[in-house]
DNA sequence: ACGAACTTTGAGTGCACGCTCCAACTTCAT
DNA sequence: ATGAAGTTGGAGCGTGCACTCAAAGTTCGT
């Protein structure tokens, strides 16, 4: 699928119009009419570059997901710090994006294909930020990490949740405390 | 709309399947055709009692919302650590239903009219959490709690997705965590 | 017992959807 | 220049959807 420069060309037409539709009205906003219209294309064409209109709207998040990263290329590097950032900008920035990955988290609840999809997002990224828990706290074992990790990115979700559906939330302010809470506890004494 | 005794009788029936198809496929599993097969009941009789189909899955996520304060009656009762408890019974205990609020909440990320139904509700849930934030913490000013309620319920929500989309995932623990963390962190000094 | 108000029914309406099909056209390695 | 492979467009298919309507039946205060 998708062989000759002009299909190549065609096939970017179409992720980039699938893109702004699911950005502006959601998922169930999209159809196949408007994204092949928004294209400027043909349905057969569509057709003959993508599997299927779910194809398309994966293909979109799964880009989107993988922008998320704030180092992509070394695994290693990001502080937890940092993930913490990337995650709020993910979602609070490119907030129109973000409606889709929690659109689509929702929509797993009750459909074991998006649900997979959606897990083993989520699994990649509870690995990334529990290396990031034990550099920053090297006493955690990897079980203790992995829990941590855990109840961040959750907690992470759910703020950016509110976040989007109320705009006056400060989600970055919270995920800061959220972070200081948790993760500085054995410094605190400071403040008893 | 339903005046005589078969009439309401007739939407508890409606209101009954809706909650148990809501449960099984979620939202968009939902038709009205399979509505008032498993209600038994003629599609004109439902639009005698509703006003769309829309309307009679609010009402049942309405009503099950309603179903999770832990003392319905005095709204000021309530420990902090209940109402988490309350809600990470919802989340897990009945969960089905769990699942379309969590839904609808990702839904109303692009449907204003959808979005201000779940904000009033959080709103609402909002400030029990901070009431209570208070009683836990009797320094707290009316602000500091408000956000540190806000906090909680966000990340109790993430937690919430969480555990529905990872069968694994053991949100109780997690919440437990939550609420120690923020919570005791003048406490925690004997952790140092 | 009367009868106005309420309830029931399901065939039918109109619409929007995802997707198929295929003839005409374009690309590009040879 | 050739032609096999790739691309294009859009009419049309089948389906499933939420919802309407009017005629027949039921309830219940009087």
């Amino acid at each position: 699928m998708a062989r000759y420069r002009v299909g190549l060309e065609t096939r970017e037409r179409i992720l980039e119009a699938t893109r702004t539709l699911l950005a502006q009205d959601g998922i169930d906003g999209v159809t196949l009419k408007r994204i092949t219209a928004t294209a400027d294309v043909g349905v057969g064409s569509f057709y003959n570059l993508f599997e299927s209109k779910e194809a398309a709207v994966f293909e979109v998040v799964r880009q989107a997901l993988d922008a998320v990263d704030p180092h992509p290329g070394s695994a290693d590097g990001d502080t937890l710090e940092e993930l913490v950032d990337a995650f709020v900008t993910f979602m609070t920035g490119s907030s129109t994006i973000a409606r889709i990955y929690l659109q689509l988290a929702g929509l797993g609840l009750t459909d074991p294909a998006i649900a997979s999809r959606v897990l083993r997002s989520h699994r990649r990224r509870v690995q990334r930020f529990a290396a990031a828990c034990r550099r920053d706290d090297p006493t955690l074992d990897a079980d203790a990490a992995r829990e941590r990790a855990e109840t961040i990115m959750a907690a992470l979700t759910g703020l950016g949740l509110t976040a989007l559906i109320d705009p006056g939330f400060d989600m970055r302010a919270h995920a800061a405390r959220l972070i200081m809470d948790g993760g500085m506890r054995r410094a605190s004494a400071v403040e008893g």
